[in-house]
This record gives structure tokens, sequence and C-alpha cells, in this order.
DNA sequence: AGGTTGACCTGGACGC
DNA sequence: TGCGTCCAGGTCAACC
């Protein structure tokens, strides 16, 4: 489901709706693998934990917590299908829920998720999550540049490659490549200086006018307060196969790079 | 070491 | 109605 418009959205509700309240008590459902600590250690770490922020790095929620002086991190990572949701005790549990945080002011942060492709983690004793590649919001041009400089993978395959950038996924890479105007089965050495400034251009612009709308709600995304994104609907090649590009009205393709559907116009993209 | 592929899961859409 | 197939917003480990 997220990318980093969507976790970005996730992460505000988040931090607008449970800042400030402590962490009473967790429940850690029996059938979900996906800890990458184990389950006893994130409930000794969240228990008593107040909220100081909830925030995103990356494709992760991270939630700051603060127990006396010693300070430490539970982190989300919601994979394809995870959820998470603020919801009160009388309201009905859903289907793959794994994990409920009970808060002190009686609401329950859930983690829902039906893949369980998503992760839970904790850092405990400082605040030093950090995702593994540069911030596509944040980083400088000759930076951006030299992550693509020497590879021979297709651009696209780079863009979805976490350790360059963080927080770019499926859609907001078809999405960016459209609008510089390159195609995303080219080398990313092979883009030339312009090509690259184009696309630096173009992602935090998809990104944040993609934050403004909320996220995209392809299938079954949510945010905190439960409301849809709406980017779906300026999407300009993702899930358009076969339909006229928005510019030249020749049909978008599809083809599969890396495993991943990637959408294109032959002719708006070189 | 960088690049590519398949595995991990459930569920919805579609065709017969 | 039911079955089979394909597809999905993401990562990883295992190969070359």
């Amino acid at each position: 489901m997220p990318e980093l418009p969507e976790v970005e959205t996730i992460a505000r509700g988040l931090d607008k709706r449970v800042r400030g309240d402590v962490i009473e008590s967790v429940w850690i459902g029996k059938r979900h693998q996906p800890l990458k600590s184990p389950a006893r250690e994130i409930a000794r770490t969240l228990e008593g934990g107040r909220i100081a922020a909830v925030r995103r790095v990356g494709k992760h929620i991270v939630f700051d917590l603060e127990q006396g002086a010693a300070k430490h991190q539970w982190i989300v990572h919601l994979g394809m299908t995870g959820r998470m949701q603020v919801a009160l005790p009388e309201d009905e549990i859903l289907k793959h829920t794994h994990a409920i945080a009970k808060l002190e002011s009686g609401r329950e942060v859930r983690f829902v998720d039906p893949r369980m492709f998503g992760k839970l983690s904790v850092v405990r004793d400082k605040h030093g999550f950090e995702a593994q590649g540069r911030e596509p919001l944040d980083i400088g041009f000759e930076l951006f540049a030299e992550l693509f400089h020497k590879r021979k993978t297709p651009i696209k395959s780079a863009l979805l490659n976490q350790k360059l950038l963080s927080g770019i996924g499926n859609i907001y890479a078809d999405e960016s490549l459209f609008r510089a105007g390159v195609r995303p089965r080219r080398r990313a050495a092979s883009l030339t200086r312009e090509e690259l400034k184009k696309l630096y251009a173009a992602i935090p612009e998809v990104l944040n006018e993609a934050i403004a709308a909320g996220g995209s709600s392809v299938s079954d995304y949510v945010d905190a307060e439960g409301d849809e994104g709406f980017f779906q609907l300026q999407h300009r090649v993702y899930g358009r196969e076969g339909e006229p590009c928005l510019v030249c009205k020749t049909p978008v393709k599809r083809l599969v790079i890396g495993g991943r559907s990637s959408h294109y116009c032959p002719r708006c993209q070189k």
C-alpha cells in the first residue's frame, strides 16, 4: 500500500491524534511473525512510553517514545497492506489485526495487515532510527546525480532501491519518470545531466502533490483517520495501461521491470 | 559487488 | 457458485 506520501499522511494523522498520549499496554497477536524485534521486547519498550512525536522516515512510521529520561522508538513498516487505526475499545477488531497499543486516553492504536509484509520493531535507548537511503524531499542535486552515476540497472529499479532514495515506490517511480520524460527501462547511468535535472525536479513535485492529496488509494489504503487519499485521480501513467496519454493521446504502455509493472508513454518518454 | 529473480502472504477481479 | 489464474502500493535472501 504505502509509499512516502501515504506514510507521511498516516504519520501526520497519528501525530495529530496521539501525540502526548501514553501507551499503557500492548497486545501482539501470535500469528504475526513479521516482528523484527521479539514481541516481548516490543511490549516492554512501548509500555509506559509517552508518545513525544510520530513522524515518517522513508517508508517507516516512527513513534518517538519517552519513559522518564529514557528515549525509545517504535518503528512500523506497513509493507503492502499495512494499516494503522486509532480506534475505541468497542470498535470492531478487524480481521488481520496483529497488534494493539492501549492508550491512557482510552483509545487504541491498532496495526492491521492482511498480507503480513509489514514489520514492527523497536529501537531502545536512543532516537536513532535512520533510513538507509537519502530522503528524496531533502537531497541536493549533485548527491542525487551521484546516486545513479554508475548504475547499470534500469532507472526504474534504481528509484525503487531504498538504499539509494528512501520512500519512492512503484506508483511514484512511474509518475516521476513520466514527468521527467524518461523511459523506465533506461539504464540509470545513461541519463544525461539534463534528464537527471528533470527527474530531480519531478520527484518532489509528484510526492508533494500526492501528500497534498492525502496519498493514493489504489485498493484499500486509508489513513489513520480512515479517510482515503485521492491522488490516484491525478495519476498520469500508473494503472492507465492502454488509456491515452494525457499529453499526446498515445496509449500508455505497461511492461515488467525487475518484477514490478511499469507504466509509461512511449511518445513522451525517451 | 551490483544486478536479477523468486519467495513471502492474503484477497479481489476476472474468465470459464 | 466455484474453481483457476493473475495481479497488487514492498522487501529479502539466494543466486549469477
